[in-house]
DNA sequence: AAATCGTGGGG
DNA sequence: TCCCCAAGATT
């Protein structure tokens, strides 16, 4: 039974607020971005939280606090220095565009977050679910904030079979929020489903006995709970063969060469690298090719030191680590430089180049 | 609508 | 080992 018309049917809106919310008021973990309700700590925490787990996230969260207090600080920060402090924590267009979007709050509205879902709608890299998360968490708006956790529970909850993994579904789920959200405490009850999700009804294994809205819960009734939600499969990332090279000078500095501003890991110092052809039984000439034409470097390659993989969401590098030395004066790029070992430590690398040059220095 | 965009941890 | 997963947004 999956009628839109009849998905509340002998649902007590009332009753499962109340349950849910004073569980969340209970049981919720204590956490940085929850000391409180500054919009931009709010905002901080919701980009971070983006595909990325609580444990993962609360360092980070606390170094760049610390770094960047306010929207001013954040506006004014080096881009660079800005993907360094996000320097492992993956997607890094989240901090790119959550400091453009910080630049704007601070040159249109005076460094505070509007006070208004429209316009925080428009902030770039804020998109349905961090407009209501901000809106509702920081100024008690009663939107809807749709993430993956409020899916799976409403799934549960309704027995609804959509699957979530289109975008589309989410709408859905945010007609029903808008219809069960407690207007007295959006806050308390959004927050309160995510924290359900992640801490009772989770994705294996939901512990139903613990659960304050089980009485609520259609998926509990049926004991179908194992079998929602609904979601489809994602590909397996595709292979990709590349060779990079630890490439250094008679004064042992590095040669570092900054990716384009657009695109996977945009705006990140690597080493010099280069996608390779047919299985690679000539890699390093492939790679010595590639440096003399595109980067106008005379080297010799090397030892080849090295395999390593790079799983991305959609791509898998296997890389082959060579080193190598620097033949002729460097002519300078803008995004090519060579550096010591101390001046590294400023520059952004993704984690799979960070963990070749700390092998290399060990 | 489907791809793109990271990473680390758990079953 | 492999697959799935996590407080999604953008193109």
């Amino acid at each position: 039974m999956n009628k839109e018309e009849n998905w509340y049917e002998d649902f007590s809106i009332e009753g499962f607020q109340t349950d849910l919310i004073s569980w969340f008021e209970n049981e919720q973990r204590i956490l940085p971005w929850r000391e409180n309700k500054d919009p931009y700590r709010v905002w901080v925490s919701e980009i971070m939280l983006q595909q990325t787990k609580v444990d993962t996230v609360i360092p980070y969260y606390n170094r760049f606090m610390e770094l960047f207090p306010t929207t001013k600080h954040l506006a004014e920060a080096e881009e660079e220095r800005v993907l360094k402090a996000w320097e492992g924590l993956g997607y890094y267009s989240r901090a790119r565009n959550l400091q453009a979007a910080v630049r704007e709050v601070v040159e249109r509205y005076g460094g505070t977050v509007p006070n208004d879902p429209e316009k925080i709608a428009n902030l770039k890299g804020v998109g349905p679910y961090t407009t209501g998360a901000i809106s509702s968490i920081a100024y008690d708006l009663p939107e809807p904030a749709v993430d993956g956790n409020v899916m799976r529970v409403l799934s549960r909850v309704f027995f609804i079979t959509e699957d979530i993994a289109k975008q589309k579904t989410r709408k859905l789920f945010e007609e029903i929020v808008r219809t069960i959200i407690s207007k007295d405490n959006p806050s308390a009850f959004n927050q309160g489903l995510m924290e359900l999700g992640a801490l009772i009804c989770t994705p294996k294994s939901p512990s139903c006995l613990l659960c304050p809205v089980q009485e609520h819960c259609k998926a509990f009734a049926e004991g179908v709970e194992d079998e929602l939600p609904i979601k489809s499969k994602k590909k397996a990332p595709r292979p990709l063969a590349m060779a990079a090279i630890i490439l250094t000078d008679e004064a042992d500095n590095i040669v570092i060469h900054r990716r384009p501003e657009s695109g996977l890991l945009a705006n990140l110092w690597e080493l010099p690298n280069h996608e390779t052809q047919n299985g690679g039984a000539d890699q390093h000439e492939q790679l010595k090719s590639f440096l003399h034409d595109e980067y106008s470097l005379h080297v010799t390659i090397g030892e080849h030191i090295a395999n390593l993989e790079h799983i991305f969401s959609h791509i898998k590098w296997n890389i082959a680590v060579y080193v190598g030395k620097l033949n002729k004066q460097f002519a300078m790029r803008d995004d090519l430089r060579i550096v010591n070992k101390k001046e590294l430590e400023k520059y952004p690398f993704p984690v799979s180049h960070q963990k070749i040059i700390a092998s290399y220095y060990r």
